[in-house]
DNA sequence: TCATACTATTAACACGCGTTAATAGCCCTT
DNA sequence: AAGGGCTATTAACGCGTGTTAATAGTATGA
């Protein structure tokens, strides 16, 4: 290992003092350094390599450099999170941007309250995004009262936290209303997650409103709760198929979840979308790949990530006069499974 | 924000000195402590709250109690990865085992050199796991030299580094021999990405040597060179399907690009597999919900980035004692997309 | 009783950097 | 020549923790 190089070796190789190199490095502008100084340290440091010690620089500086990715979600689920990488994406493109570090962690469902407050004290970040949060998720309280910066991708109800999220209510409404333009009447509904996941919650409202504000019966056994994943999606289907519900239609909060969905149908010997028509949720890239194509909600995931990280980083700068709920645009994409019901002798 | 508790505080509490503390909650076993005294300390600290803070932790003991996953793409292609799922999935379980931190980078190619060396020298992190390697990349010399721990997921011939990998020649092959065993003489060729990505450039000589070893004609001109998404596999395969090329089955390097390249198959007004037998590469959870079910290599990517991780976490421990490469096993799996050939009149 | 060995604890320094308050150098005015 | 007001620079302290070398205390053996 190539010996480390500190700040004082700068200073004695440019023949100033390390406070003098730290001004110049840092461009502090309340001590005017003279251009020929400043060179020098610059010329400096880049001959000997020199790249500032992180910890230390936030140990004194009292800041980290760095904010945290928060996924309250074991990892085993998020293994199979096909947005993460659109999320991931959007994120490391703004924080290198600020010249910012991140860090990802994830935390039980029902350790929250620890590792929120540990990940704050523990000052290894200077603000966190807090990913797919649930609404019985204890610990986002405390992290309210703790003042660290904090960002929510995804809505709480009554939190008082920044949040970045996407009007999941009017989406799914959206979705079920092309449905019902369609002809459709009796449309079953599969959740991407169980209740206690706000969007799942509110995808669910959003289609149980369509339903009702057309004047149609809302029928409870109509509706799934499917588990993130294609595999509980196919369970789901399975279900709804087994029980001779008589529907027409499905909306699946989820195109992971409409492709086990998708399966499914298949393997019941119907067709998508002459006997069911499917709408999704996420356009997910493989959404435009799947036969056929798939209908559904376009999700502005990275834009999401990148306004997420844009609120948190204001925040962290003390700007404190943001909306607190930035809601994101979506978009129905129609494609070839979703048609006009055709009545049946 | 609450006042932060410092170990001082925690000494005050237990009225302890502040190295006595310190001796407690990190288990120093060389200097001997009275349980009574080691109580009174674990009590004051879990009374006050105390989380000892990480920067001044890692300045002192010179180690950061983290890793850093560093991919070498941009954002842009980051974003459209379908294995980061799993491949976080298995870090962060791993990682989060052994109390470690994760931190993500990526470097913009052509950029590594200067980017491997800051973070070894910043200290942020206390090894790396480097994604998906170029065998142009500059910096992974550099890496070797500087004695920071280093993990390739992925290889890179003529490198000294650790990896771990599956084997992607063979894999290729067994994928393009059970083409050739259907029938198939005339097999084209879609890599997952450029050249310098060692993955892609192993995965084309498995076919080439798949398809010399049988006998057959190589034909460069049935080959051609992708770039990671869907997208691209669509083009790729419009471009072969144009040309009359007269091939029966084609071999593609990634999932994600197959996707692409079976909506251009359709587009053309053909079929799989009765036109065009199919095979991909990586087993992607979409591989099973596509129609047809897509034949495949499975690669245990989550295992993957255990053993990385493991690895890893070995060679910060001074333990240098394992296996240079590590190599996983792949498998092929048989799914609706590959046929016999039917020979047409 | 005294030296010895061992246990339990602590004072003090190091880690590398940011930053304030103080100092040295210089030109200009009176 | 002396003071005044700049500008450029630095000494010195603090951030919170790990760790070594030294100290106080206590039991053991002759």
């Amino acid at each position: 290992m190539k010996k480390k190089v500190t700040s004082q070796d700068v200073a004695d190789y440019a023949g100033v003092s390390r406070t003098t190199v730290s001004f110049v490095l840092n461009n502090v502008k309340r001590f005017s350094i003279s251009p020929k100084t400043a060179a020098k340290v610059r010329n400096a440091a880049k001959e000997l390599g020199y790249v500032p010690n992180a910890s230390a620089r936030a140990l004194a500086s009292q800041r980290a450099k760095a904010i945290g990715l928060i996924m309250t979600r074991s990892p085993e689920y998020i293994a199979t999170d096909p947005f993460l990488p659109q999320i991931l994406g959007g994120l490391l493109d703004v924080v290198k941007q600020n010249g910012l570090g991140l860090l990802v962690e994830w935390v039980e469902p029902g350790q929250q309250l620890r590792t929120y407050l540990e990940l704050t004290r523990a000052r290894q970040i200077d603000g966190m995004i807090v990913m797919t949060p649930r609404e019985d998720d204890t610990g986002l309280k405390a992290l309210e009262e703790a003042e660290i910066p904090a960002v929510l991708m995804g809505y709480i109800p009554g939190s008082n936290l920044y949040s970045v999220d996407i009007d999941n209510v009017q989406a799914a409404k959206a979705a079920v209303e092309h449905l019902i333009e369609l002809g459709h009447e009796r449309i079953a509904c599969i959740t991407n997650a169980a209740r206690p996941y706000t969007s799942a919650n509110q995808r669910y409202e959003g289609y149980k409103a369509a339903i009702e504000n057309a004047g149609l019966a809302f029928d409870e056994s109509l509706v799934r709760y499917a588990d993130f994943n294609g595999h509980s999606g196919y369970d789901r289907m399975k279900s709804l198929l087994d029980n001779n519900l008589n529907f027409t239609a499905v909306f699946v909060a989820s195109d992971s979840v409409a492709f086990g969905a998708m399966a499914a149908i298949r393997d019941a010997g119907l067709r998508i979308p002459e006997d069911i028509s499917i709408v999704g949720f996420d356009d997910i890239p493989m959404a435009s790949y799947v036969t056929p194509n798939l209908t559904t909600i376009q999700i502005p995931a990275k834009e999401i990530a990148e306004q997420s990280c844009h609120l948190l980083i204001q925040l962290m700068q003390g700007d404190l006069s943001q909306n607190r709920a930035i809601t994101l645009p979506t978009q129905l994409i129609i494609r070839q499974s979703t048609a006009h019901l055709e009545r049946r002798p």
